[in-house]
DNA sequence: AGATAATGATTACAGATCAGAACGATTGTC
DNA sequence: GACAATCGTTCTGATCTGTAATCATTATCT
């Protein structure tokens, strides 16, 4: 069953996970780069997009999603609310949770992000054609599903 | 220019860009998991590679590929070479760098790590045939190249 | 109803981790 | 032969991390 060291080796260094692996930090840091320019940070930018999906959701659950102790996720919120971009109101059904939700400047900022992101995304996929970048998406999609991941959820953050 | 927002919001979060960094994330923890029982992390496994492919480099430019300051260098290969995996010689030709080389168990051990990162390779493309499978890594091969990527190097480590 | 357990948000805390500055040893330069 | 530069290393202060304790509120159980 074992082939030659030689392909075992050429397979793990440019196999398609390592790749995946690669190129997915490589993203993620040129994503952070971008939207420095809009003040966020990768968790940040994913809460935002988290409370446009759902709003009014708990602070553990979101926490959860974003991979973050609840305790950390408070100073993390504390802050984007500081900025007026994100609202906690009290849930009326259960008063020991907060419920939170975009501000109108909160929307705001997110339809700039949405252009930042669509900017990456043609920057990331350059090398590839329409089609090839289509393909490119399908396959992706398929593998991150059957690998069990939730859509448009990116935990393994670290903050910053 | 600008679609509706409904695409826009579909692209940022289900785009090949996302997808790579969500899935680039799961495939690295997934490979921490695994290589956790030959009690490595991701940075050794990368430092054991990189000295299989080019011995007896020093130790600034194996700290630069993998990201790292030389600080921190220090007690990340300090723990490989209590191990016994990794040895350092003094240079002849510049008695203040060390040229860093793996040992025999080093070697014994690269071998066990490329047969995981083997099964880690069928595992996270379980979802594709075979020539998808071929197809998927021709295509980020493509992007990584374009991208600027060093083949078989993967900056941006956390120790741990 | 009343005591008790469980849950959400927060704070406190202690340990790990980080990058940059400072330090000897060695080498290149003028 | 003095001076600057480089490599490995150590030191240090700041930051980040997860766990445990705390307070308010809610669910459970008798």
């Amino acid at each position: 069953m074992s082939t030659n060291q030689q392909t075992d080796r050429s397979r793990n260094q440019g196999g398609a996970a390592f790749l995946l692996a690669q190129l997915g930090a490589h993203a993620a840091r040129a994503f952070a780069e971008r939207i420095a320019s809009l003040d966020l940070t990768p968790p940040q930018a994913g809460l935002l997009r988290m409370l446009a999906a759902t709003p009014g959701r708990s602070q553990r659950r979101l926490a959860e999603d974003l991979g973050m102790p609840p305790s950390r996720f408070v100073p993390f919120a504390d802050e984007l609310e500081g900025r007026g971009l994100i609202e906690r109101r009290k849930n009326p059904d259960d008063r020991r949770s907060h419920a939170l939700y975009l501000t109108e400047r909160g929307v705001e900022l997110l339809a700039e992000l949405r252009e930042v992101g669509a900017a990456h995304e043609r920057d990331v996929c350059a090398a590839l054609s329409s089609d090839e970048h289509r393909q490119l998406t399908v396959l992706l999609r398929r593998v991150a599903e059957q690998q069990g991941l939730t859509p448009g959820v990116h935990p393994g953050y670290r903050s910053s």
